[in-house]
Formats: C-alpha cells, sequence, structure tokens
DNA sequence: ACCTGCTATGTAATCGATTACACCGAAGCA
DNA sequence: TGCTTCGGTGTAATCGATTACATAGCAGGT
C-alpha cells in the first residue's frame, strides 16, 4: 500500500505502452495516435502520475525558470521590474524565481549556489554589487546573463540600463529653472554604479549652469527611507543649506522630506526635493514627490526579452546595451524658493 | 577543443580514482583521505568542475531549495517576511526562492508548476486566494506546506498567523478612546480572509463599546495605496461621515490621508486615521501613521522553521497554528476629533 | 598464524524522463 | 507483385551524481 509517487514506467504499464510513447503523448501529442494517446491520458488520471521536474531538467539540460537577483526586496521600485520581466517570461515558457542577495552578501559559494547554469536557464541581475571576480572566475558555468538598471563597470554582460546621468541632470536643471542657485544632492552608497553616474550626472549640469559645486552638499545615503532621513538631519546641521536638493531616490526623498517635517520645515516651502524613480508611494506622498520617471515595467521587459533570445540562441551573441530615456515628473515637492 | 562542461567521471579520471570517490570527496570530505581528497580537489581545479544541481537534485530527490509564493511584490508588507525566512533558511541550507503569484492568477497549470514537490523541498505561501481544490487534487505531490499572513478557510495546512480580529479590536477601541464615536473601516478585498477576520474584530470592538455599525463606512479596497485613494473619495462623497477611520493596511491609510489632502482635509485634525502592519512608510509618512504592529520577521522565521521541521521530518506531522499577537503603535494620524 | 574490525576505495545500480535508432505494418506507386 | 514511404511504437542509451554493496589492505588481539 506504500506505493511510492508513480513514474513513467508505471504509468505504461497501466496504460499499456512503452515509457517511450508516455513521454511522448506528454510532451509532443502529435506524435502518437489518438487512441494511445487517450489511453494514455487516462492512466495517467488512474495512477495520479506528475511528472518529476528534476529528471525532465536533467535530461533535457535546462530547466525552463530565470533567476532574477535582486539586491533588496523591501524596495518597492523593484515590483514594476518584476512585472515587466514575468510579462514576458510566463508566455514565452519561463517560470521565474526571484532571490534577494541582502546586502551586505553571504558568502561567495551561497550567492554562487544561485548563479549556477543548472538551477536556471538564465539570470537577470539587478544587483550591480555583486562581486566581479566571482562572475568572471565562474564564467564557464553561468548561464546567459542581463543586467538591468544596475551593471557592473568593466565588466562585459549585456544590459538594460536607463540614462543615469541624463536623468540627473533634467532634475538639477528642473531646480535651476524653479530659481534655485544652491543645489545639494542626496546621493546613494559610494559603491553603487547608479550612485556614481547620477552623481555625474548632478555635477555636469551643475557646471553647465554656472552652478557651484559644494561638497559639503553632497549627502550619502544608501537608497532607504531611512537614510533619507539621516541626510535631513546632516542638511539640518549645515551651516549655509541649499534650497534645492536632489535625492537619488524617492523613498530617500521621502525620508528626507519627513524628518524635516518633524522640526517645522515644510517642503517646498522651505526646500525644493525631486526625487528619482518614480516609485508609486511618491505620487501619494505628502508633498507629491517631484520626481525623475523611469520605465520600469518596460526595462523589465526588455531584459527578459534579451535574455530569452540569448537563451534560445536567438539574436547575436555580441553583448548589448539597450538604454532608456527618463522625464521629469511635476508635482508639489519642488516650487520657487521663497 | 569543444569539450563540454566536465562531469564527475572526468574529474575521476584526471585524479586518477573512481567517481564515487570524487563525489565523497566532495559532500563527505571525512570519508576520503587526505591524499585523495587533495588529490581530488587539484583535479577539480584543474578541469574547472562544478557539480551539476540537476544530477545531484534527482539522485537525491531533493532540491534544497524552499519556494515562497506572494501575492505582490509591489507591496512592502512582504520584505520583512521574506527577510525572516531568509534569516531561518540560509543557515539551514536552504536557498529561498520567491515567486510572484500576481493576482488575478494565471491558469492553473502555471501556478502547479511551482508547487510541484520537484521543484522545491517545501512551500510557504503568502497567499490565501490560491485555489482550494488545486491544493487538495495535487496533494498528493505538494512537499511540506507553510501558510504565513494569509491562509485557506476550510483547508488544514500549518499556519502562522496573527491576531488579524485583536488587532482590528486594538485599533477601533484606540480611536473609540480618543473620543471618536463615528467610526468607519476600509477594507481589503472580501475574497481575501484578512479582511473577514478585520471585519469581524473591528464589528465586535463596534458592538462591545456600544458603537453604531453604519454599512456605508465599510469602504472595500485592495490594500493598495490606490485603493485607499479611491476609499477617500467615497468617503468624501458621504452625507455623513465617520470621524475615525480604520484602514486595513497602512498602505490604503497612506492612499487615504493623500487623496484627503488633495481637497483641503488635513489628518488628523479632519479625520483620524488607523493603519494596520507598520511598514516603513508609515513611520515617515505625513503625518507618521498610527497603526497596528505585526512582527513581520518574527512570523516569516517562524513559518521557515516550521516548514524546515516538517521537510526534515521533524516535529509533528499535526497540523499547528502558530498566533502571533500585535500591538498599537501611536504616532500622528489618530488624535481626538474637533 | 588466524580472525576481527575498520578505513579507503571501486563497481554498478539507481533516480525518472527523453530521444536516437530500429522496426513493423499499411498505404502508395509502378 | 514488389518496392518505397511513413506514421506509430518499442528498445535501450543517456543525462550526472549518489550510494548500497563488495573488497582490499592493514592494524590489533589472542
Amino acid at each position: 500500500m506504500d506505493k511510492k509517487t508513480p513514474n513513467i514506467q508505471d504509468v505504461a504499464r497501466v496504460a499499456g505502452v512503452s515509457s517511450a510513447t508516455v513521454s511522448r503523448a506528454i510532451s509532443n501529442p502529435s506524435m502518437v495516435s489518438d487512441a494511445t494517446r487517450e489511453a494514455v491520458f487516462e492512466a495517467i488520471a488512474k495512477t495520479g502520475y506528475h511528472i518529476n521536474i528534476m529528471a525532465r531538467n536533467l535530461r533535457r539540460q535546462r530547466t525552463g525558470a530565470i533567476v532574477v537577483l535582486v539586491p533588496n526586496l523591501g524596495n518597492p521600485f523593484f515590483s514594476l521590474i518584476l512585472a515587466g520581466i514575468e510579462q514576458v517570461a510566463a508566455p514565452a515558457g519561463f517560470s521565474v524565481l526571484i532571490v534577494d542577495t541582502r546586502q551586505p552578501h553571504a558568502d561567495e559559494n551561497q550567492i554562487f549556489t544561485y548563479l549556477h547554469n543548472t538551477r536556471a536557464d538564465g539570470l537577470i541581475i539587478l544587483d550591480g554589487t555583486l562581486p566581479q571576480d566571482l562572475l568572471e572566475r565562474r564564467a564557464a558555468v553561468l548561464p546567459p546573463v542581463v543586467f538591468a538598471c544596475e551593471w557592473i563597470e568593466g565588466s562585459d554582460f549585456s544590459r538594460v540600463v536607463i540614462d543615469n546621468s541624463a536623468g540627473a541632470a533634467i532634475a538639477v536643471r528642473h531646480l535651476h529653472e524653479l530659481g534655485h542657485r544652491h543645489i545639494g544632492h542626496v546621493m546613494g552608497p559610494m559603491a553603487n554604479v547608479l550612485t556614481k553616474t547620477r552623481l555625474h550626472g548632478t555635477r555636469a549640469a551643475l557646471e553647465e549652469l554656472g552652478l557651484p559645486f559644494v561638497p559639503e552638499w553632497f549627502l550619502t545615503g544608501d537608497f532607504s527611507l531611512q537614510s533619507g532621513a539621516e541626510a535631513a538631519r546632516r542638511w539640518l546641521a549645515l551651516e549655509k543649506r541649499p534650497t534645492g536638493v536632489f535625492c537619488a531616490s524617492d523613498q530617500m526623498a521621502c525620508g528626507f522630506i519627513s524628518e524635516l517635517s518633524k522640526v517645522g520645515f515644510s517642503v517646498p516651502r522651505d526646500v525644493s526635493v525631486v526625487g528619482f524613480d518614480d516609485i508609486e508611494i511618491g505620487r501619494h506622498f505628502i508633498p507629491a514627490l517631484t520626481t525623475i520617471h523611469q520605465p520600469r515595467r518596460k526595462i523589465g521587459a526588455k531584459a527578459a526579452a534579451m535574455l530569452i533570445d540569448r537563451i534560445n540562441g536567438e539574436g547575436s551573441v555580441a553583448v548589448s546595451e539597450e538604454k532608456f530615456a527618463v522625464r521629469l515628473v511635476m508635482r508639489q515637492s519642488a516650487a520657487p524658493p521663497l
């Protein structure tokens, strides 16, 4: 009575055919006659058979899964990227498995578990802080990889990104147009490529507009709400304060504004704030966030499409970069200075 | 020169031992002599060998992975639950793979792909809206399952939950203590068990306090920011409005408050709002959200611990329920009525 | 000298599905 | 009638690692 889970042989026996035929009936129905197919499905129902995915994967040398490496699922920024990925992957027959890499990273082997080509057919990496040498050392066993949003400098993997530098410049120019002449910047962590490119765009715009670059007005955060609040405390401690602040993420912008409100400062009355990302909460924050919009769903969809092309061996093998434009969304958090 | 990826036989050949010995050197080093072990690792390095996870999984009849089914990764509520799961699963040697079930659900087969026992060794389900009959019909091939936060009524799976009914009652009593006598409720979707239990707690508290239950003051949402904003519009259209509103999620509370502010209403001056969940944005919202705190990390950790016990065959086979208490966090969004 | 027990290793079966190849019979064609 | 073609099916090899079982070698005890 303790019969184990039935396998394809059991089904074959019940249906009175060979296991090869059962396999064909399942994955390539047109190869078997109508009568046989019917008998097979009947046997499947009778035995309660379900295919063993591990065995199929081993034999086929593919898993039908895409793994997405996310640096921090707590950041709502990523949810639409993931939606875009799913939107493309599901119709193409791929399951999407998400892994939070949780910085600071666990030990190398643990990360590598996820990178290995026998776990997934392809990898979408949203975390630009994975150790580069790990990726290069294990390149031989890596499945196709596409980076999205973030990337690793100096490594050549295909990627889907936005024009971070231009986005930052748009934010700064907007503050300038509103009349701000003293502009600060709340940055992400310095190790992050996004931080570097957005900083670059910010400084370039400042220079272009003939505005001063004041190092004390450039505060480091880590994209989180909490770090935005901390930046606000440092801003408050400044002897001379900028009247316009460009935050490298909406989350930091919210934290920044929130912390200021606790000491009676109001945005945009006392300081103008421009965010980055255009996440949903920005629209509902009080004041509603003026921000730089990223086409997140499109980014995810494009990354998935590129990856799947590569998995299927279509598309060039050459490394490619897709860069999306960003745009300003004007809401309430930035206004002319008093 | 187009040698394929090396397998354990190749390593064995290079090391001058049998594949069994290589296998032992890898997964049970103490079974092999020092000299042999060294030779094996040298051969591994030389050949660039990496274990084939699919083959190992097939043979071992386990995957070393736990799959977590999340109804909507866009809701930042889940991130700390996931952190708690990871915190327990990683040290126990399990990889955590996250799947967004994306309501409304895709077709049954697609969901089932994730449920199958040859994909993961265990399942943590945070989505209480999976079709019950699917789970029951496929019970034979389901790996161990633990529900967390949400669950399916009438099904007996182990679960880790909070006292939703008590939480709702605490929220209502708090509004009552502040002096509110007209209390409304922004609910989740009616199909959700959380909605039902929280509604139950709300009505029980109302009754206990001798306050009226006014059906028009009970507005349906779906836990999202957007739906909170919609509820606010309906609240504004009310002929007679409650002065205190208990929202079944912090996200809806934020959306609700935000929408009101657009028409010049201020919280808590014009209406008091209590949220539920205590997600991070609540602390940084303006006004900071008074809410019901859930020990999210603990919930995740406990669910993972229960699941792993079951996977390892320890712990009773009996279905069990773990219920965590919740508590009120007083901040700025609820105050005495004018 | 012989038996026991233990360590280190090899041999070969095994996990379960897929698929290359072979084969059979029926239909099509000359 | 004899030959070809082809749809449908079975046989058996295969994917790559694990592990039950067998065995060789060596130390220790009597």
